[in-house]
DNA sequence: CAGGCTTTGAGGTACGTACCTAAAAGTCTG
DNA sequence: CAGACTTTTAGGTACGTACCTCAAAGCCTG
């Protein structure tokens, strides 16, 4: 059986509050006391029961996901996995709910931050671009006592976990190592579409693309990024505009998160000799594309991994405990028709 | 707030001991009230709060994972998650422990399943191919109240989950198309290398790789498969053999979840003209291979990923609830440099 | 309607921890 | 060594559920 805090008291010479006092950093207890106390802990390898001490405290946890307000499969994909998070994570008295914001409007989402409470929430995920404002704001949310994290959009951090995704250099350059592989003996251009490069995980994604297209397959040239602003139209009409001043293309990557219209933009364009077309995210359109042999890659990461992961780092954080690293590594999954 | 049996047994216009009958199916409860307690769990949406419950039990989930006494990196790895799983479900008070069994040898694998009692375990996932013996001795240990899972060896269960792992014929097929893209404009034949090929994961990966090339790919011709049998010397010696017969190898694929004896055999054979090289799983040999370009891919499955969801699905089985099964499949997933 | 049965109620204890109070014991200061 | 202070003890209640007992109420049968 496991040892309890009444074999700890017994272990250590004192009382159950003087344990308690320990475990829980309560003040008035004298060091050599507490080291004592420690000691039985090593000694009887005491594991704290967090479940019987949430109970106790009648303790739950509300977490936030600030999600883009726009968007399009993935966003969607993301909120229902968010849903289903809710149901596994019922058990633990932990709930997340999901707050909307403009993506691209720095102010509002500071404000947002700024605004919330701890009553209302015990630590935030957001997916949102780093800008001086966020970052300040965040601060000040740590400060009030709510953890905050990046959630898919921002950067890997080196040893901190204060962001859940992939590391997007990675993905670009994985992107680029299946599309030299699979051009290989073709010559030609490279598209590469983003909805935007001011975003920091396109901007990386193209770096890691480029680094391995340019140091290893002189068969191909990497076009200038092609910039959507999530428009339709103005996909359609930049698409094709590059195809006109550029007949050659014989890859087409698309780098953002959202690939159905730029998809189905290039699937049009292109009648005879299909491109090697590489996109993000798996979602219903990307997915029907893989099986349809419109698209012949899909680099991901696991929408259900992610909101489970950002929940249990969060969950962690505010318990002050540690997480175990390896479960919250997020894959640069590889999807093909076959392993769908 | 969550409604407790205390909200049911008011809104149902019960007492709190009728509300527990009903709950935990006890005798003496006539059917009318049965109804009226479910409709007031069902009105106020009432979840049983399981840890509280399983501390009221003072419960706790004792699983055994059955692996194979031989093997490599691979299986080691396998351990090491199961001990590192431990940790995240101690808080649950759920403990897995390994079990050494002679993966060929059913009879013992019988034995040793039919001699374990309830005090013993909840529920065991087994590693090890399926034959007559061992589908017998799992009926009798679900008679006997202990739940038997197929773990990593065995066949995709369709509906129930009594198999954890990947699809084997889709994961021969994803190495399929890799390696006929990655081939594309070779022509040559395509070594096979599995330890037996008696092992039913074996056979479908196998199958599910011929299907691909002879549909796709006529400019390669698979090779029928190489028998390790685990032994070092002998794995050198076919391979050698193969290569004088066949002196046109284009790519070389080792079916086995244990790659590192082939593999230096066959990063040793070819000093010039490197075939493209695919492996299974991720060891610390395979992913060395893959980062100094001995190996051009690897498929894998998630070893952390498998063992927390087998313990999972044990647990659910013993508590006789539902599972949510998106979190419980296991990708089939591609691994080249770029996205260790 | 008595006797036997089934169903329900009321209450308690327990799980392991948190958190509270009042009082006892220990330590320091002048 | 008295008084003030700090540390520790002892005991209680609570969280939400499980499981137990005993008594009360309801029902059926002859």
């Amino acid at each position: 059986m496991r040892p309890t805090t009444k074999d700890l008291a017994i272990e250590a010479g004192v009382s159950l509050a003087t344990v308690d006092r320990v475990l829980n950093n309560r003040p008035g207890v004298r060091e050599d006391t507490v080291l004592k106390v420690n000691q039985a802990i090593q000694k009887l390898g005491f594991i704290r029961n967090v479940v019987a001490a949430n109970l106790a405290r009648g303790k739950s946890y509300r977490f936030l996901f600030l999600l883009p307000r726009t968007g399009d499969q993935f966003r969607a994909g993301l909120v229902e996995r968010i849903h289903e998070a809710n149901q596994i994570f019922a058990a633990e008295m932990i709930h997340a709910d999901v707050m909307h914001i403009h993506e691209s409007d720095p102010h509002q989402i500071a404000n947002a931050l700024g605004s919330l409470e701890l009553e209302q929430a015990d630590g935030v995920a957001i997916m949102a671009p780093e800008s001086p404002q966020v970052r300040d704001a965040k601060a000040r949310l740590v400060e009030k006592g709510i953890d905050a994290i990046s959630f898919i959009a921002g950067q890997m951090a080196s040893g901190r976990h204060d962001f859940v995704g992939i590391d997007n250099h990675a993905a670009g350059a994985t992107a680029g190592r299946l599309m030299g592989r699979f051009l290989k003996h073709s010559e030609g251009a490279i598209l590469v579409i983003a909805e935007t490069m001011l975003a920091r995980d396109s901007l990386e994604r193209r770096l890691g693309f480029d680094e391995i297209i340019n140091a290893d397959y002189p068969n191909l040239a990497v076009l200038p990024s092609l910039e959507t602003y999530g428009d339709a139209e103005r996909t359609a009409r930049i698409i094709h505009n590059s195809l006109l001043s550029q007949p050659n293309i014989a890859g087409v990557y698309i780098v953002s998160s959202e690939a159905r219209v730029p998809l189905e933009v290039v699937t049009k364009a292109f009648t005879k000799e299909k491109p090697v077309i590489i996109a993000h995210e798996r979602t219903p359109f990307t997915e029907a594309a893989l099986r349809s042999h419109h698209v012949d890659a899909l680099i991901t990461q696991d929408p259900g991994h992610l909101v489970r992961s950002a929940i249990r780092i969060l969950r962690a954080r505010k318990d002050r405990r540690e997480i175990l690293a390896s479960q919250e590594k997020i894959r640069i999954e590889v999807l093909i028709k076959e392993n769908l």
